[in-house]
DNA sequence: CCACTGACGAGTG
DNA sequence: GCACTCGCCAGTG
């Protein structure tokens, strides 16, 4: 019916977190209707531009860490500094406190 | 058109 | 508890 690819999917998604939140690869690939998407979630996000309106700053892996800088270096410092600016608390161990800030899909 | 790779996650050994 | 493997989809060579 609607050939909308899993990016399209995944960018729509990520745009409905709230400012303030944050969310995993897992999660999103979760309320695509399959857990082990995950992958394809990340490859979307790195197929994203700052064009494409998507706060993929908000977008965090399963432990609540940003990604390597190996992949995307510079990315996990701005990052870092994007969710700082809206509000978001970060743990001692540098990742950001999914207990308090992970964004639930189903709202 | 075929094969390999890639921002992950969960399961198995 | 750590290391390796499988599964998923799309992009690039």
């Amino acid at each position: 019916m609607k050939p909308l690819s899993t990016f399209q999917r995944v960018y729509e998604i990520v745009r409905q977190i709230p400012s303030g939140k944050v969310t995993t690869y897992g999660q999103i690939a979760c309320l695509l209707g399959n857990p082990r998407m995950a992958r394809v979630v990340g490859f979307a996000m790195r197929a994203c531009k700052e064009a494409d309106s998507v706060p993929w700053h908000r977008v965090v892996d399963r432990q609540g860490e940003f990604p390597v800088e190996s992949s995307i270096p510079g990315a996990g410092t701005l990052q870092r500094e994007m969710l700082i600016a809206e509000g978001v608390g970060f743990t001692a161990d540098g990742r950001v406190d999914l207990r308090r800030f992970q964004w639930y899909g189903e709202e």
